[in-house]
RNA sequence: GCCCCCGUAGUUCAAUGGAUAGAACGACGGCCUCCUAAGCUGUAGAUACAGGUUCGAUUCCUGUCGGGGGUACCA
């Protein structure tokens, strides 16, 4: 054996190495999350008003109201009241709305509106709309943003639970491209939601690094390097390989004994095949490089790059599990699974665990994978964040995992998302849509040139810098501001246009605030502040502490329904709240205890907008 | 064929069963002697179609039409 060739024994200990480190991180993260504390939605005016609204309604009505039934909206604006309160919805476990309740509800509200910090409830079927005391309200959400600085907005409802997500996962030989880019935001996002919301969290890239492609790139590789020169030479690696795999797929088609052959090079792979295992590992090591230089400049991170190679030999059990439990079958060397034997209401498409060359395929690994991270960490809640094309093959794992016993509730979800698709159709070759780097590459530089012709004065390295975070932001945003399950259309003109509701919009609210608060001049103490002034705010500032005051609300929506977008369309609302009150109001203009509020106007939104961005993986330039 | 997702201004997207369906881009106007005009602001413009459930439907159910995806030896 040669002295860089990769055995069995080798990558045996690949693989103990990359577990020792999951292990490692599974036992501390849970740790790590308890020493960083949580926040408490007693810090919330909102949430603590409708906890009192619960019980003013549990004892009004005689029957326990949740917290979670006191549905507060906003007012459309010809009403002069600040907050809705939806009573159909309070009243949902009760009865039947019944108008004739509200009145007194009305009126047991109203004896306590000092208490809630309401100067008014007024009835309008079928809802009370409240009346906000200023004085109070202003000074408890500026309060509460002032203690809680970069942890404002999150909250302790998982406290002690564990998640795990798994996101990005791109193949091992082949370049990430913009396909990747939805996987990857999202994953990243999720998991800082989930951590914000108290779950330890861990963050696992399952690598493509097993498989048929295996076989293809290897056979290529040994067919072609003679006149393309080995990998070791090669300026870009990754590009390399993903050229043997195009043009692999492109020869097989006319010759199918290609294929065969690479079959026949996974089997060997799968075997442990020493010169399949060396190239294995040559792939893999400079894919990584490249994976890895990439999420650095997207701010993504991962606990794990636990990838399918790691299960090629915890896949047999499950195997004959399942043909014990006749959920599969054998078909030759095949195993075949059918789900509906033991569920016929299931109705799932069978599906193979084993190929009738007798190799595995991507569910074995699945399963496998399930099964491990089940085991050793131990997770509550499980979250695969993979393109809704695999529906059915996650519809498939899950069901097979809940079959074979391994799976009670609903601990495991697919986060499905949409495809990136350009005037309709699958994205192709147009401007910077080949490989990701590219891409960021070609917004970055619009960025840079959009700084250059406004006569932006920074020098070359400032531009350089800011232009990277607002081209990512811009590139990120666009992404993120769409529910996830829906297609999303790649509009390279609007996204490089960075105008409207888009990153960079965000990042230069903020930084506009950030200028305010430098010639302002120190925030005054808080407990100076005379806060019955507050009443005197424009409507606008009082809508303006009305938004930031929502933040928490939508971290939690955010959470529960795996929709970032919900964030990204936030701040989106609260920027042009932010962005009309700058246009209206001059703070630094303004006098005394007035100007001392508005001073901290503008530092909560500053404060709620960063928190929010931080948590979309959005960088914030300081200037721009 | 069967299964899943989607259908909202000209375009791209929002809207936990609730009040007059919000934005952005594009179009046509207005605002820099005042905290960064990548900003603010005015006007025009939309729930595919047909039923049903509900006090109330863009949202839930059924059907039709349209778009996307999947449908065992790629992942």
């Amino acid at each position: 054996m040669a002295e860089n060739d990769f055995d069995l024994q080798k990558l045996q200990e690949h693989n103990r190495n990359l577990e020792k480190i999951a292990l490692e991180v599974a036992k501390n993260r849970p740790k790590e999350r308890e020493k960083r504390g949580y926040i408490s939605k007693d810090n919330y005016f909102l949430h603590n008003l409708a906890e009192k609204i619960a019980k003013i309604a549990s004892k009004e009505f005689g029957q326990d109201i949740s917290v979670d039934d006191v549905n507060l909206a906003p007012v459309p604006p010809k009403f002069t009241a600040d907050i809705a309160l939806r009573i159909p919805v309070l009243m949902k476990d009760i009865k039947a709305y019944n108008a004739e309740l509200l009145p007194a509800l009305q009126k047991a509200l109203n004896s306590e509106k000092n208490d809630l910090g309401l100067t008014m409830v007024e009835l309008v079927p079928p809802y009370l709309n409240l009346s906000l005391d200023f004085s109070v309200f202003g000074e408890e959400i500026i309060k509460s943003v002032v203690d809680l600085k970069n942890r404002y907005g999150e909250n302790d409802d998982f406290k002690g639970k564990k998640v795990l997500i798994e996101y990005s996962s791109p193949n091992v030989a082949k370049s990430m491209h913009v396909g990747h880019l939805r996987t990857t935001i999202i994953g990243q996002v999720l998991s800082n939601v989930y951590e914000k919301c108290g779950y330890a969290v861990f963050r696992l890239n399952h690598l493509g690094d097993w498989g048929t492609q295996f076989g293809k790139v290897g056979v290529a590789y040994d067919l072609w390097k003679d006149e393309r020169g080995e990998l070791e030479g090669q300026e870009n690696p990754v590009k390399y390989l993903a050229q043997l795999y195009a043009d692999f797929n492109k020869e097989a088609k006319e010759n199918e004994e290609l294929n065969e052959k690479a079959r026949n090079a996974f089997h060997a792979l799968e075997n442990n095949d020493v010169h399949m295992l060396s190239l294995w590992k040559k792939f893999y090591d400079c894919s990584l490089v490249e994976f890895e230089k990439m999420y650095k400049r997207m701010g993504v991170y991962f606990d794990s790059y636990l990838g399918e190679s790691f299960y090629q030999d915890k896949m047999d059990k499950f195997i004959e599990e399942a043909l014990e439990k006749n959920i599969a079958f054998k078909d030759g060397n095949a195993v075949v699974c059918d789900l509906t034997r033991n569920n016929p209401e299931s109705k799932i498409p069978t599906f193979l665990l084993v190929k009738s060359d007798g190799a595995t395929n991507y569910s074995t690994r699945d399963v496998a994978a399930f099964y491990y991270r089940k085991q050793y960490f131990k997770p509550d809640f499980a979250i695969y964040v993979v393109g809704s094309e695999q529906n059915l093959h996650l519809k498939q794992i899950f069901e097979t995992v809940r079959q074979l016993g391994y799976q009670n509730g609903k601990e495991a979800v697919h986060v499905g998302f949409g495809q990136i698709k350009e005037g309709g159709k699958k994205i192709s070759s147009r401007a910077g849509a080949g490989g990701l780097d590219d891409l960021l590459d070609f917004v970055v530089n619009e960025a840079y040139k959009n700084m250059k012709e406004e006569g932006r004065d920074f020098n070359e390295k400032e531009l350089r810098e800011i232009a990277e975070k607002v081209g990512i932001g811009a590139l990120f945003y666009n992404d993120l501001q769409n529910a996830p399950a829906h297609n999303i259309d790649f509009d390279m003109e609007r996204i490089l246009s960075m105008k409207g509701k888009s990153g960079p919009y965000l990042q230069y609210s903020i930084v506009r605030g950030e200028s305010i608060l430098r010639k302002a001049g120190e925030l005054a103490d808080v407990k100076q502040i005379n806060w019955q002034k507050a009443d005197k705010l424009e409507k606008i500032e009082k809508d303006l502490l009305k938004k930031v005051a929502e933040f928490p609300a939508i971290i939690q929506t955010a959470c529960k329904s795996c929709s970032p977008h919900h964030i990204a369309v936030y701040l989106n609302d609260l920027a042009q709240i932010f962005n009309h009150f700058h246009s209206v109001v001059h703070v630094i203009k303004s006098e005394g205890d007035l100007k001392e509020i508005r001073k901290y106007l503008v530092y909560i939104s500053v404060q709620t907008l960063k928190n929010g961005l931080n948590m979309l993986n959005i960088p914030i330039p300081e200037r721009m």
